[in-house]
DNA sequence: AGCACGCCGACT
DNA sequence: GTCGGCGTGCTC
């Protein structure tokens, strides 16, 4: 007997090995078994047995990693789908979606958890009932994917509560997708105190031992629905019923890694293979799913109000511009958010600060000869940080004393310019030394539970400001927060990136959602350079629907999502030279090899031209089939391989979501 | 991906 | 004369 094994390598070939006589009883497709290849050991995965005699001599397995298949025929097929659409191996689709290795249990103690359960469902607004009769509709009779798209504060997870309990009632089970920063201990509670016992979470912090108790609750069906992130949704969930995505537009759904697929369209293939429903959730719907919305290929639900009625908060845009020239105020706040933080405070109300940058000031430069200090490995500008005292690289981990001169025209004139959170904070307390303050970014809250911490505190009214970035932008539900501001709008809008728009529009959507939550009201100031732009405008409008009229005329215009595929293509070495060569050869392979249908964009240096001492520069593909972008690139590496071009990186990312 | 095999520059 | 650089090829 023989067995087809897939290793984790990126080589295309599935490889044959020959079973041995005593495991040949306990051999299954779907096993994970360790075995020799090219003189070392590899964890390889079983996806055939056959007892054709191979034309070649082979090697034995010599041993099963455990007594059970990891994978069902349908995760093989989802593999292997995902290894086609991305361009990987089967093996490393495989690994991706493995658990870690399955040891015999030790029998660990704390076995029960708290029953809670069978918490009452709340009443729904009429918006929730028409969201949840449609689900139902989908739940039993043809399973569709559904668009909720609820503001923010508008009762989302109620909706997945009523949804995933239905399902249940149906004999089917759940899987709930959510953003790794969301799976926090509230989050799950909610979950807990309606279905208690059934649950099973997934996440990166589970020690191995919490890991191999839930895979295996889930693997034998005890758990009916299980909660986790990314790689949750390759959760050996039987008898799946419907799967909840929620923050569906999150970037954090994109694996970094190879294989860099995106958790949504795994799972909604996983579905359409399960014949399972989907809820994609989200205030602020990505393009791609919106699009499919409205033309009728996902339904929509909408949920327009706030629960208990409750206002969209008033949003303010401050234009910056005028700030300085006719009112005179270089401070970085505008005399309206100095105002309102004033009489919030006065009023015992607190208040969030939101600035997507850390560190104290990201530019630091020679005002004689207007040299920028940069990163020596990366071309990229210092953070100057206060903390530390020190110039840090916000790409790579180098870090350098400051400069006592400039480096180039030796001047002592060293400016310090831009904000971070560092600085908003000293700037904060300058200005309000009664406050309590709080600050929240990868700085200042690095140690286990310290964030936790920090929220706690905010919680208790032991902080008035809190201050940070992306990290309090999402989900934070504190009712006596009164005040919102922005303290510049700019910096995701200035990146180049095609979904620069879109990730302004999301970000100051979210953060103004975290504001009038409670019976104050709410109140949100945006400070910008770029008042008229769609973005921010139709944030302050709380109108999703004009922000998307506007981004998806501009996709079009440019061939971008969802009107087309991307596929970048990022070749890196420390020799720019041969990099430069390299990219150039690759560039007119493809475009000898695309005809029409596929355009070739570049070579260009990537957005970040230099990174940990190695040159970047990438082509960028559109076209309108995944499958031909992929064959593509392929096919092109293939014929860059005969002549030599060692030493140059070359990885491909099919759908990426940054363009660095 | 890594490991081996193979052909050209600076060392004991 | 060898040690070792990386460019190339292959892995059941």
């Amino acid at each position: 007997m023989f067995a087809r094994i897939a290793i984790p390598l990126p080589i295309e070939r599935v490889f044959t090995y020959a079973v041995p006589e005593d495991i040949r009883e306990a051999i299954e497709i779907g096993e994970r078994v360790a075995v020799p290849f090219s003189g070392r050991q590899l964890t390889g995965y079983v996806v055939g047995l056959t007892d054709e005699v191979p034309p070649r001599q082979v090697k034995e397995i010599p041993s099963l990693l455990e007594p059970f298949p990891i994978f069902d025929k349908d995760m093989l097929q989802l593999t292997r789908w995902l290894a086609d659409y991305y361009g990987c191996s089967w093996g490393e689709s495989l690994k991706a979606a493995s658990p870690p290795i399955i040891k015999r249990a030790r029998k660990s103690g704390k076995e029960a958890r708290s029953s809670g359960g069978k918490g009452s469902f709340l009443l729904p607004n009429p918006e929730q009932q028409q969201a949840l009769d449609l689900i139902e509709k989908c739940l039993s009779g043809r399973p569709a994917v559904i668009l909720l798209h609820g503001v923010t504060g508008s009762g989302k997870t109620e909706i997945y509560l009523q949804s995933i309990a239905r399902v249940l009632d149906k004999g089917k089970q759940a899987l709930v997708l959510l953003p790794e920063i969301s799976l926090t201990p509230q989050t799950v509670e909610r979950f807990q105190a309606r279905f208690g016992e059934g649950i099973a979470l997934w996440h990166s912090r589970l020690s191995p031992g919490e890991r191999y108790r839930e895979w295996m609750r889930i693997k034998r069906g005890e758990a009916n629905i299980v909660i986790g992130a990314r790689s949750a949704v390759f959760s050996p969930v039987k008898n799946l019923g419907l799967i909840v995505i929620d923050e569906e537009h999150e970037n954090s759904y994109k694996q970094t890694e190879t294989p860099k697929y995106h958790a949504r369209e795994v799972a909604l293939e996983r579905a359409r293979m399960a014949g399972a429903t989907v809820i994609l959730g989200t205030a602020t719907p990505s393009l791609e799913s919106y699009f499919q919305a409205r033309r009728g290929k996902y339904k929509l639900a909408l949920l327009t109000q706030r629960v208990d009625n409750k206002i969209m908060p008033e949003v303010e845009i401050v234009d910056m511009r005028r700030e300085i020239i006719t009112r005179g105020n270089r401070s970085i706040f505008s005399l309206s958010l100095q105002q309102a933080i004033r009489e919030k405070l006065e009023r015992k109300e607190q208040i969030i600060l939101f600035l997507n940058r850390r560190g104290f000031s990201p530019f630091i430069l020679c005002r004689e000869c207007g040299e920028v200090v940069r990163c020596k490995h990366c071309d990229v500008s210092f953070t100057y940080h206060f903390k530390t005292d020190r110039l840090h690289c916000h790409y790579c981990d180098y870090q350098e004393e400051k400069p006592k001169l400039c480096p180039k025209c030796r001047s002592r004139r060293i400016g310090y310019l831009g904000v971070g959170t560092e600085k908003v904070e000293s700037e904060v307390a300058r200005l309000f030394p009664q406050a309590k303050l709080g600050r929240m970014d990868s700085d200042s809250t690095t140690g286990k539970g310290s964030q936790a911490k920090m929220l706690t505190s905010f919680g208790k009214q032991g902080i008035d400001i809190l201050i940070g970035t992306q990290m309090i932008a999402k989900g934070l539900d504190f009712p006596r927060v009164t005040l919102v501001g922005v303290v510049s709008a700019d910096t995701a809008l200035n990146l180049a990136d095609f979904r620069a728009g879109e990730r302004t529009f999301q970000l100051l959507t979210q953060v103004a959602g975290r504001t009038g939550r409670g019976n104050r009201g709410g109140e949100v100031i945006i400070q910008t350079y770029n008042p008229e732009h769609y973005s921010i405008q139709s944030a302050r409008l709380h109108d999703y629907e004009g922000f998307y009229r506007q981004e998806i005329k501009f996709r079009q215009e440019l061939g971008y999502p969802p009107f087309r595929h991307l596929v970048s293509i990022t070749l890196q070495s420390p020799d720019r030279d041969r990099l430069v060569k390299t990219a150039k050869k690759l560039g007119s392979i493809l475009e000898a090899g695309s005809g029409e249908r596929i355009e070739v964009l570049g070579p260009t240096p990537a957005p970040l031209p230099r990174l940990r001492s190695r040159w970047r520069w990438q082509i960028l593909l559109k076209g309108d089939k995944v499958g031909e972008l992929r064959d593509a690139v392929r096919e092109s590496l293939l014929r860059l391989k005969e002549p030599a071009s060692g030493k140059v990186r070359i990885s491909f990312d099919i759908d990426p979501l940054n363009m660095l």
